[in-house]
DNA sequence: GAAGTCGGCTAACAGTGTTAGCCTCGATGG
DNA sequence: CCATCGAGGCTAACACTGTTAGCCGACTTC
């Protein structure tokens, strides 16, 4: 493993575990047990850090959803990944992708089961993308009132989308 | 108009001007003529500063939101708003709110448009709030390719949306 | 053996939120 | 008229952030 994979698996972890205030280069480099300035021997900057985590996290997702068959499946799988993943969620959909630093084909392939289900509905996809996020970033953001049920907020809208099915295939 | 709403005022030019990195005590400070630390006398700290922006984006929403009367005047609204005032959107509902310092009649105040539209349905209410959301939140975040037709993407979840209605009511 | 690269180091800079402690007005009460 | 007191300003400082410059030791490769 080179030491630039050990540096972003090192900001991994940190960020996991204790939220995106404890990913600072300094601590990154302590867990490496060197020194903050070290770091920018393998990476440019913390930009590259986040973007590399970024690619890691549509990597993962693209496995998390590839079993995925139908729109429900779907749906239960990007909200799962995004609750077991929620600070690598929000790091990789709160800011813009730098498609100079993240391969094209990593964004494709995350995609990529979304739009099977949609039988490549592009439009729709990206409809569906709208509500599985959107549903998501509130419940991280704890934008939901306490009492509110989020499983059936989930019903309400996969009913919606699965019975306009019928339009497009 | 109380110091404390003048020290607010600033904060919001700065952050809907400039953003969110804009956003510091000692810029407040200065568009005041004054220095970082006088601040502490009218507000406790930038947590409260923030709070303070969340309450007024909720202010603004509710008025925005007031005359929409069916869903994709609603939904239409609610894009308009977020797009007009993409930094005070993303300060809204990028983090949680502090109910301690936000009142809750306000975001009862916001919400009421939507849950009228969904005759008071509050499950569907946040089911369309989560589309909304997610719609404007990939768009803000440019996480859609640059060739993506948003319009489109939006008409086709407002029908998914409509279709169903008949379900209730 | 010489040269060069790889990966570490310290010191430093400009910026961040925040606190402590001081001072100067203007108003208010005796 | 003087005393008191609070509102609202100030400077200095602390601990943190990302980042750069410049130096140095070890290992590899001619």
């Amino acid at each position: 493993m080179s030491r630039r994979e050990e540096i972003v698996d090192a900001a991994q972890g940190l960020l996991e575990r204790e939220g995106p205030e404890a990913l600072t280069m300094r601590r990154v480099a302590a867990v490496l047990g060197i020194k903050a300035p070290s770091l920018y021997k393998q990476i440019t900057g913390k930009a590259e850090l986040e973007a590399a985590l970024q690619a890691r996290a549509l990597q993962q997702q693209a496995t998390a959803f590839a079993e995925a068959s139908d729109l429900s499946e779907m749906a239960a799988a990007y909200r799962r990944w995004a609750l077991d993943h929620p600070q690598l969620y929000q790091l990789l959909t709160r800011r813009p992708l730098d498609r100079t630093l993240v391969a094209a084909e990593l964004e494709a392939a995350a995609a990529a089961p979304l739009l099977s289900v949609c039988h490549n509905d592009i439009d729709r996809a990206r409809a569906l993308w709208g509500v599985a996020h959107g549903l998501v970033d509130l419940e991280l953001a704890r934008r939901f009132p306490a009492d509110a049920d989020i499983d059936r907020v989930w019903s309400v809208a996969i009913a919606a989308f699965s019975a306009g099915a019928a339009d497009h295939g």
